[in-house]
DNA sequence: GGGTGAACTCAGCAGGTTCTCAGGTCGCAG
DNA sequence: CTGCGACCTGAGAACCTGCTGAGTTCACCC
């Protein structure tokens, strides 16, 4: 079992690191952000303990990028109970668990192991949206739990709108990345498409994902609508 | 991982194009250095693929102008040219790495990835202004963290302002700078548009961002009024 | 060949956006 | 106080953008 410790907190740090070793665990420690990544990226971990309080990135940072790299090693953060973000905020951020300090030593092995266990299988590489969820290995698309069936055109654009989620993208943007780089018809198209996924992902259950973002292109919210 | 390519010649960065995404990676493109410019202001990105030779704007203008704009996004050259000259002037301008055309795709994904992990140095890229917010990549603006509407225009004009705030901006490097260089209407549209700012970012939050500076133009103030 | 489904084009419509214009207001100098 | 120019403001017309429903083409399958 790998691990990876992230802390500036030095003491903290070689405590947990002293801890987890005796319970058998094999331990690699980070002290700011930017190394945090580097490791998290280049290794394989079973597992990452990241606190929020970093030199060059913080916590939140640091996890929204791993996410963002499609790197889903289950992370534990570790937070102060004063701190301005509170805990939803990191599960929002794709944090799979969270203690808040001090915490006791045996719950955080506890729920470490349990984390393990929990995030050991490959995780499925789905885009998520709220309750929109895309699968591209798959190519399905659920809302609200709901297989949505989608054309390849109305799949391809709904797949860039998620993988963009949240920027505005402009309708030759779609064109360029949905259709063809060299695309040359009716730019109405893309209009015309987002309406059929609208007509799918949206009217049926009373949401507005994909907004239009006048005189811009559209964008995806990223509540998911 | 988002790339950013920016070629002239279409089939290479075509063929780029699809390989990279092949690989996972998220592309988008520009074919002259303007659009590249605007891209690599406006969005964030991992890497930039840039090649020397682009209409409007050559990739070392590129290349010096990002780095002037303190964006630091790891770029990687491409050029038809084989000399020290070309590798060192690359070098200097702040280009990371090179690559000498025919090159092999597999090394350019190994460089690309190279430079990747290397990364840059984060950079929040939201103009912040008081409690007055603009995030480009989303066309979001926020006011004491409440979204604002805009229409184009209005966004453009407080784009602009926000780029230059705290400074007193003319009406005609505003006519310039958000309408067109060669505008040749009533230059009381700037005027009228301040207004409609107001109304939208400063009258609902009881706050004056906008200063009128009688004789000479208007001001941001940097507190965000 | 007829039917189906997907991709795309087209043209009209609705409503927002842009800009002009004609006064009104304000600040400043004489 | 008065006049002037700079700026503000409200209204409205022209324009533009995106939405929409209908229709055409095309490939594929029975």
């Amino acid at each position: 079992m790998r691990v990876l410790i992230v802390d500036d907190e030095r003491p903290l740090a070689e405590t947990i690191r002293r801890g987890l070793t005796d319970e058998g665990f094999v331990v690699e420690m980070a002290h700011n952000g930017q190394d945090a990544l580097w490791a998290a990226t280049e290794k394989r971990f079973d597992a990452i303990v990241l606190d929020i309080m970093l030199p060059r990135g913080n916590g939140y940072q640091v996890l929204t990028e791993l996410r963002r790299r499609e790197i889903w090693t289950p992370v534990l953060m570790l937070t102060a109970k004063d701190g301005d973000y509170d805990q939803t905020d990191a599960f929002d951020l794709g944090a799979d668990d969270y203690l808040t300090k001090p915490f006791s030593f045996i719950v955080l092995v506890a729920r470490l192991r349990a984390l393990i266990r929990r995030g050991a299988p490959e995780r499925p590489v789905v885009l998520a949206c709220g309750d929109l969820t895309l699968d591209p290995v798959r190519r399905r698309v659920e809302r609200a739990g709901q297989e949505v069936s989608l054309t390849p055109r109305e799949y391809g654009l709904l797949e860039f709108l998620m993988r963009h989620k949240g920027d505005v993208v402009t309708k030759s943007e779609i064109l360029e990345g949905v259709w063809d780089p060299a695309f040359e018809g009716d730019p109405n198209v893309v209009e015309v498409y987002v309406r059929y996924l609208r007509r799918k992902i949206d009217a049926p259950f009373e949401r507005r994902a994909i907004e239009t973002v006048r005189g811009m292109g559209y964008r995806l919210s990223i509540t998911g609508g």
